[in-house]
DNA sequence: GCCGTGACTGCAATCGATTGTACCCTGCCG
DNA sequence: CGGCAGGGTACAATCGATTGCAGTCACGGC
């Protein structure tokens, strides 16, 4: 049946000619910030039949002539990276009380992906736009794309960007990972890499470095251009393992934990045991990483926090406080297991 | 500056004006199935005016005009859990060649927040809802609002219900452990179950057991009423350990990994070897299932593909089509590796 | 030279909710 | 008893795009 043309859909005006009242009341009787305006039993009349009619205001129709949706625009790279969902499942956790709905789009790291996102969320005229999946070079893109609308970054973020910023502090994750390694007598170290031009995998880097260089540490860099997958710390390892196999490190720092995962792999495969040959970190602290061989040490991604200070931040935004507060960093821990210990000659 | 109420805002009219004809024929100037209604120069000089003053289309209020959004709602469960992400990937990807964007919300398996869900998006007049968060006792409900919007099921069924489902066939992939483990020589197993109100246990459970009785084989069943998390799988093992100890199982199937691997930590710690001591199957091939220790026979979710043509699907009813296709049953396979082997007894 | 035809374009209604303003009516004060 | 205050409603405009209908104009055929 599914009468959708049909004749289905009660309007303001169905409720009002039911109840014998302008609709203009019934829109008054129905608003708890106007219901005062109207007299008691008539609010009531006019509850009960909405009730009875099944009413259900079309917010499409109101947005039109409010000017607001009740809809924020969520822009991510990649929803299968299981870095992603917990980003937005804090942001909807955010939203939830406010009575906001997301609209969620990808990127996979595209420019033209990015921009229809953000065509399509302004089109649709969202009341504000989280993006998290900016790269440096969106930055122009994305600060013009928020004169029209609010918007702020999340989870990734651009260096010196207009735009409010949510984010986790990859500098001290980076740091701390150093400081775990250093201090278990690590000098020789590999950082694999994740691409040069996503916020996170600098911040991770810069802080890795800078930690490693102060204590005099030397450390081989592998990097990665694209988003770092199995495959990757599979093919790092192997570059690793053939190239400076005069000079092996004894301990790996990689951006996220399914780098670390390829490479320990290639490290099982080729019969270099983790710790006892190599130390391996990882990012992310993804879930089930406790319960592989060795459980691995990594630094803990907050990413359920990150949206949800990202999501809160940006329901002030769209309720039109714009708070000078134009950044966010959350800090983080390194959870220490096994795949981490000191070198078997120091 | 953000001149958000300020003075922003291309309109029609403003394009209108710009060129001096009439909103209508702007309308039809931009719009592809209407371009050819209008002469040839108008139209290029509409759309370059268009361009220069940067108009963008307000579907808010094309939306109100025409009836379509050009929006899909998507409810799901949990966007924190592992299993839920691939199924909203592959839905989007579904959506973005038609220029649909969802709306993603999330119900934490409660009823009333489904019902708040469903509300949402019906009065943001959604051109179709996916419900992959359906619980058996939902389905007056589903049904129901499916009488205002067209409306399926994903990834979690309800037998019997009236709305089109596209499902992962879970009967299969129960049937599939079931034969592993069988053909290996287990006689005597254990089920770890999830919860019984959620379709996709209740299939694994019917074609486990169902394959299991066949072959004649003893079967304990420990069930979880809650959404099964690895400390559900600890749980279990614990009692199983505890409460069947004179008869201990040599193969367990569970049914998803986080419940294997709850177990899997469990039985190590208390000295049982897998698979020396008891063979392990997981559900859904989680990502780095295959890096734990020892790898995980799993069975694959197909969790991406589900999305995709459930999305697919949707695209089709929202454009006007009721296919007869009531139903998708998406098959899978099982992923053997090495926590499965003989029991050390026949 | 008249009328028909067809190609464009303008007019105005419409989608449904919201809201400023105008209006009515009751009750109370002077 | 006139008038004023103010509570409660109705009216109508508005948000921006879409679209059926009507009107204009040019051209061609008879």
């Amino acid at each position: 049946m599914t009468a959708r043309r049909g004749g289905k859909g009660v309007t303001l005006k169905d409720v009002a000619a039911h109840v014998g009242v302008n609709a203009s009341t019934v829109s008054r009787a129905l608003d708890a910030r106007k219901a005062h305006l109207v007299q008691v039993d008539t609010r009531l009349l006019v509850q009960g039949a909405a009730k009875q009619l099944g009413y259900r205001p079309d917010r499409v129709a109101g947005a039109l002539r409010r000017g607001a949706t009740g809809t924020a625009g969520v822009v991510v790279a990649d929803l299968a990276n299981p870095f992603t969902a917990p980003v937005i499942h804090g942001i909807s956790q955010a939203l939830r009380p406010m009575q906001m709905v997301p609209m969620v789009l990808e990127t996979n790291d595209d420019r033209s992906q990015l921009e229809a996102s953000i065509d399509h969320l302004l089109s649709r005229r969202v009341d504000v736009v989280i993006v998290a999946a900016a790269r440096f070079d969106d930055r122009a893109v994305l600060e013009d794309a928020a004169r029209h609308t609010p918007m702020i970054l999340a989870a990734r973020g651009i260096p010196g960007c207009a735009l409010p910023q949510v984010l986790h502090d990859d500098q001290l994750g980076g740091a701390l990972a150093a400081q775990h390694l250093l201090g278990l007598g690590h000098t020789r170290l590999v950082e694999l890499r994740g691409p040069a031009d996503i916020g996170n995998f600098v911040g991770r880097h810069t802080g890795f470095q800078r930690t490693c260089k102060a204590a005099g540490a030397e450390v081989i860099v592998l990097e990665n251009a694209l988003r770092p997958r199995l495959e990757d710390g599979e093919r790092l390892a192997n570059v690793l393992l053939d190239e400076h196999a005069g000079r092996m490190p004894t301990a790996l720092f990689a951006h996220n934990d399914l780098l670390a995962l390829g490479a320990l792999g290639v490290f099982r495969r080729r019969k270099l045991q983790c710790p006892r040959d190599v130390s391996i970190i990882g990012y992310n602290d993804s879930l089930g990483i406790d319960q592989v061989d060795p459980p691995l040490t990594s630094v803990v991604y907050p990413g359920v926090e990150v949206g949800r200070r990202a999501g809160e931040l940006a329901m002030r935004i769209a309720h039109g406080q714009r708070p000078a507060d134009s950044g966010v960093l959350i800090t983080s821990e390194l959870r220490i297991r096994r795949s981490t210990a000191r070198p078997r000659r120091a």
